[in-house]
RNA sequence: CGGGAAGC
């Protein structure tokens, strides 16, 4: 039973559905393992709304869903970008009771920042009891995405009062937004603190970034003493 | 070994 669970699992990653299904005809009792993987499995090969059918045929059974299953189906709501169904999956989470921990909480502040709701997915950041740089990072994407960048050198702020070390995957989205709006001395002193305040160190990405943004600015020698203070990286 | 984020 374990090796078709498993079985499923890869023919779902590989985007074999049509062998997933004939698996998942044998491992009945398993339905929600089943399930999530075909759900994953759709949402991995572009059929989201395929992966939303599965979750329903799950709801009409009334089978209790469990933690994984919800995650599944909000990463089918992240990739279709339909505000109002992330809405519908939230209030099923919340009547369902189980507890928001940081991976299923960072999902969901994910999922509505892909639909373009950032009100509510602040709403859902700053309810969350226990917060990691993972349920952040998806929020500070959605302001750098949409021009947000003060709201998002806020947040990053406010993780530093709350003892949370933004890692590197954050600090390349502010600077993304610093990018798009031009704002060099922002960026700029982000770019420098990010040694100091949290010993992250730079990574070739951080580097492609603030050139970036010198170059936009017209200012090519800035850019041009940063990459020669940096002769590690050859790109 | 059914599960979470960014840029390019």
């Amino acid at each position: 039973d374990a090796i078709a669970n498993a079985l499923l699992d890869a023919y779902a990653k590989c985007g074999q559905m049509d062998e997933a299904w004939r698996v998942s005809e044998l491992t009945k009792k398993d339905s929600l393992k089943s399930s999530s993987s075909m759900i994953i499995g759709y949402v991995q090969h572009g059929q989201s709304l395929m992966a939303l059918g599965i979750y329903n045929e799950i709801l009409a059974k009334n089978i209790p869903v469990d933690k994984v299953v919800f995650l599944s189906v909000i990463k089918a709501c992240s990739t279709l970008g339909i505000l109002r169904h992330a809405k519908e999956i939230h209030d099923h989470i919340i009547l369902s009771g189980i507890d928001l921990d940081t991976r299923i909480g960072s999902s969901i502040v994910d999922m509505y920042s892909k639909c373009g709701g950032l009100g509510e997915a602040a709403n859902v950041l700053n309810r969350l009891s226990v917060k990691d740089a993972f349920c952040w990072g998806p929020m500070i994407a959605g302001y750098a995405k949409h021009g947000q960048w003060d709201r998002a050198m806020h947040c990053l702020v406010e993780m530093h009062q709350k003892g949370i070390k933004p890692n590197d995957s954050i600090y390349c989205s502010v600077l993304t937004a610093c990018n798009r709006a031009g704002a060099v001395p922002e960026g700029l002193t982000l770019f420098n603190s990010m040694k100091g305040k949290d010993d992250t160190l730079p990574t070739i990405q951080h580097f492609t970034s603030i050139v970036d943004l010198l170059c936009r600015s017209g200012l090519m020698e800035e850019a041009r003493q940063l990459l020669t203070g940096c002769q590690k990286f050859s790109d």
